[in-house]
DNA sequence: GTCGAAATAGACCAGTTGGTACGTGTTGGC
DNA sequence: GCCAACACGTACCAACTGGTCTATTTCGAC
């Protein structure tokens, strides 16, 4: 990734046979990889610095993979992994505006505890990487996609349900939720504060119930 | 910036008496570091490459900046003022919810004539920064209190003239569709189109159309 | 015109970085 | 129990990186 960012185009598995403790160890590097990269940036993060964090030696961060980059494509496959994770319970069976809200205190709560500090994972690897590494480009807008499909799902369900407007479209709410999500996180790193998070969901959030029909009539909004 | 990033804490200025030969040689250093580093990340960027991308020499390089925090800190300097220049023509006099729509347009443009390319100047310094030097992001971070500022004003004039509700908090607003401008961009970065950003922007912006007023109901949204 | 400060040139350096070489220990399947 | 493949240890290296040093040229003020 730090130039060109070859990166195993085709087939991804590298057919590598792994014992369970190899299987082990090489999680072990992921994860170190991931925090080091996830706190000082792919550029910022060095082989040396994972394999001291990592606990294993230069010989094995080399056996299990090719080069930094190879190293840094499997950080991201785990750090979307991660936080589709982390999201999934929420979003999962997301189907009302109530769960929504839950959604969104959920994450003003996480954002809070942590002052914002690194903001999200995928959201600073997608600002480093994008325009460097087509091939993390690629997993990485993946990764948004298929968080805006939960978001997209969610929504249509709501709709599905009756509790908002039919004729709007889920997906390009689904898209406006999540770009307030990255937006907020980036400004709440820069303040140190949830505050821009908290505001940023809820305006985004604000035009989904915007959509509600029948009662409960948004708390806000104007009209 | 690299990783503590002390960078002169106190009054900025460093006093060095500067030829009109020698602010240009200055200024021509840092526009070569901002461009590379906007493309390339502070950590992807060397010293040696804004010597030849600026066409002077090591020598001038350290005769004018002290150190590799000290040109960082001048490029970010550079990247919100330049940033701020672009958008002061739009914002300074916004008044209006047409003006808002205008504002939004050259955005997008901008942003589809590049397919999102290298993201914002400022959003990038901020995820790269932010948590590894204070001193960055307290530049950074006033760099987006400013220009919130300018859309807060901008949305209090649509109200004092009467265009939107006067109850709504400007400030809240603004903060908002900073946000989804961020986040827009993010994404539109990602994934190398600007519909993330239009949709990010349209829905921030549904916000304020919904506020409005008297006649001219908002194009979309329900009820 | 002179003179000190600013501007420029470019060789040089020590520490770091990604990556390799080569050797030893460990294990799981036959 | 044997042995090939996996797992691991560590010394080593060439290239790069931020930064320094000394010497030369240019220029603005007096």
């Amino acid at each position: 990734m730090t130039s060109a960012g070859a990166t195993s185009a085709g087939a991804e598995p590298p057919l590598r046979r792994l014992t369970a403790r190899g299987a082990l160890t090489r999680d072990r590097i992921v994860r170190a990889a991931a925090d080091l990269i996830h706190a000082n940036g792919v550029a910022g993060t060095t082989m040396d610095q994972v394999v001291e964090a990592s606990g294993t030696s230069k010989s094995q961060l080399y056996h299990y993979f090719d080069d930094k980059d190879a190293l840094v494509t499997a950080v991201i496959k785990m750090q979307t992994a991660r936080v589709m994770q982390l999201q999934e319970p929420h979003l999962e069976q997301l189907s009302s505006l109530q769960g929504l809200r839950r959604w969104r205190d959920a994450i003003v709560r996480f954002v809070d505890e942590r002052h914002g500090a690194n903001g999200c994972p995928v959201g600073s690897l997608a600002t480093e990487l994008s325009d460097r590494s087509e091939p993390a480009r690629i997993l990485i807008n993946a990764a948004f996609q298929s968080w805006e499909s939960y978001l997209t799902a969610g929504i249509s369900r709501m709709q599905e349900r009756g509790e908002i407007d039919r004729t709007s479209d889920a997906a390009t709410l689904a898209t406006g939720i999540l770009a307030a999500y990255q937006g907020g996180y980036l400004l709440s790193q820069a303040r140190r504060s949830a505050q821009p998070m908290a505001l940023a969901l809820d305006l985004a959030i604000r035009n989904v119930e915007a959509l509600a029909v029948g009662p409960k009539p948004a708390p806000d909004a104007a009209s």
